[in-house]
DNA sequence: AATGAATGAGGATTCATTCAT
DNA sequence: AATGAATGAATCCTCATTCAT
């Protein structure tokens, strides 16, 4: 992700605001949020310090439209990263495996979302019902769409299998292999095995299918 | 857990120990690391506070003793707390189930522990490699016992699957329940389908079992 | 030395380092480096002690900040109260015994200076390459007009000389007056010796000009 | 110097007290006296931090009995590293010399106590009327000797001169090399000159001596 | 006599936020 | 609208000294 400094003095809220998200984002990946001083990410986007707090009130509003604009490209992202699939297992493994490169990626700045939720319960609130919500319901949508093509059991509660494929991703993309450091292939295997586990329970029995093809 | 203040002046140096550290649980479960001060913590056990610094070096030493403590406890709370038993899946049921009631009472805590692992390296490192490793084996063995008996299948790698199953309490215990405040009936409903679904999956078949009786 | 208080609130970045100097010298000297606190300084400065860290860095800072002040006055100081004369004895002299009266006065702000030059290389080289080094400067350039003027050897190292007598000056003017307690008197006495010492051995002979006067 | 450690809970008061001179010694030149803390101390003499209070009351007490204890031995040493001359520029400049190495060797310690002698008005006047009166006694008794050979002028005080030489030695072999970080040949040059100033205004006329001769 | 456990006062520094300009 | 100067609250840690054992 690039700066975006502004010019001095100059007129401009937008690019000011844009310049402080961007700024922010940044610094507190580098330091986490409490290390990082309103100081450094005023300078870093080439304005003063007090915009921080007549554009968003505080360094907690500041944090705050970083997640509503994270929040807003959940969907999107995924779409773009993971291509959709005739074979149910083969999709729901693609899209935990990239959630977990994803969650790498992002490794600095998770530490500063989930950290914040811990302790801001406004925080810890917009992650569970806006941010983890939507990674659901990409989850969800998917199966959905693999449930109509009769690849998923009728009587599967797939708001459940989502949340629990999105929480198996979050526990070994963030947890397993970010904060306690484990290796990335071990953590990889057990996300694969444990969406193995839910794409059995979750799948059309194959018997059918092959008796329709009689 | 009560606090154990100790008289003032008597050289008691075990006690005091004792004291800082139920004293620093509790009011680092109340307040939050940053917030509880080591002032406060120092009044709570009724000594003063340069002992904190003499006998644990730092704060930060002070929690490290704690996580160590807790450390040392985790199987047999388990084991107390969960009994054994003859069906592989209500076991594990029952141990997910028993985690979540767990986390759900130590909340505070765990969200003390949880938050400062994501900050502190040595924290992160020992929450992953010691607590939550030894969670982990405590699974572990419980399945093995079911292997033993003939319930798991032989090519199961147990060691996997109790990772999930950890993982999947700590998702479901802590971040639904706790962090996103989600409703606990249905933070309970998402672990046991993804209990179930694992369990599934490495359960002995049953089938064969009968076939072979025949 | 007055202070100069500021008005609280007003924006007057200039006046308010100015207020800062002047208290933390009149503090230090009154309490000594070590005892005297930057809330003492900031509350006799009426301004808040953030502005210390702001300005100046650090309390060391503060101080190094007062010491390059003394150390751009130190010529002028001198030019003003010591006469230039025809007679290089008296000259020396009156250096050195102004030195002593300087020093005596000083004497507070002295102590800090000297107490912090033995323990912080940063003042200690300070004092040495600039403050000392200035002195000697002075008493460098005064013993040269008097060279120009015929009245110093020419085979005279007047570095050295100067050197020598900007310790004299130090040692009684410091030391034996204010460190060790000793009498005034007794102290100008024996730095009046030791200047005499230095002028015989740099006077140019005095045969010469009795010879003139033939 | 080596420490003298003692055997623990034997009771052998002579040399505990020993050993927490030499160990405090060492410590406070190593780290100042700020830094170094009573427990280091009490540990390099292998016995407890109370004792260092009930032999010397304080840890200012500590210091104080150091420096009785080289002030016992200020001429001892003196007398055995220089020897005495027929010459008395030779001599002087030989014990002048001497300071300057003796200074140079004792430097960390020479910090300790000058820099308390500035803040502690005891030590202040324990250097002054004792330590630094010893020394200057020491040149006295050497030019003395001289005096009685008719090496030294009769009207001539002495005790001045050797004040003098004391100061000069004090400010070039302590301030100018070590505080200063003067270049140490440098600082030796300039303190051969003033003790040569210091020679020729109280020398005997070499010509009464050339008269006597005849 | 010796130990070492306990005390408690003391202070520089950081930074989000406010507000004069 | 933008700046950046000023605020002030808040806390971990160190260590000489005392005193129970």
């Amino acid at each position: 992700m690039l700066t975006s400094p502004v010019t001095p003095g100059k007129q401009d809220k937008d690019a000011r605001q844009r310049a402080l998200i961007d700024a922010a984002t940044l610094t507190f990946a580098e330091k986490g949020y409490d290390v990082a001083t309103t100081r450094e990410i005023a300078e870093r986007a080439r304005c003063s310090e007090g915009l921080i707090h007549r554009y968003f009130g505080s360094k907690h509003g500041l944090l705050m439209a970083i997640l509503r604009e994270k929040a807003a490209n959940v969907r999107d992202v995924v779409q773009v990263s993971v291509d959709e699939s005739d074979d149910l297992g083969a999709e729901i493994e693609a899209l935990v495996m990239w959630a977990l490169d994803f969650m790498w990626e992002q490794r600095d700045f998770m530490r500063v979302v989930t950290g914040r939720a811990l302790v801001d319960p406004e925080v810890g609130r917009f992650v569970g019902n806006t941010l983890n919500a939507r990674r659901v319901q990409v989850f969800a949508e998917r199966i959905e769409r693999h449930r109509a093509a009769g690849r998923v059991r009728d009587d599967v509660d797939i708001e459940t299998a989502a949340q629990a494929l999105a929480g198996i991703s979050y526990q070994a993309g963030f947890f397993l292999q970010v904060v306690f450091e484990m290796d990335r292939r071990n953590a990889a295997r057990i996300a694969r095995e444990a969406a193995r586990a839910i794409t059995i329970m979750i799948a059309a029995p194959q018997v059918k299918r092959t008796e329709r093809l009689r």
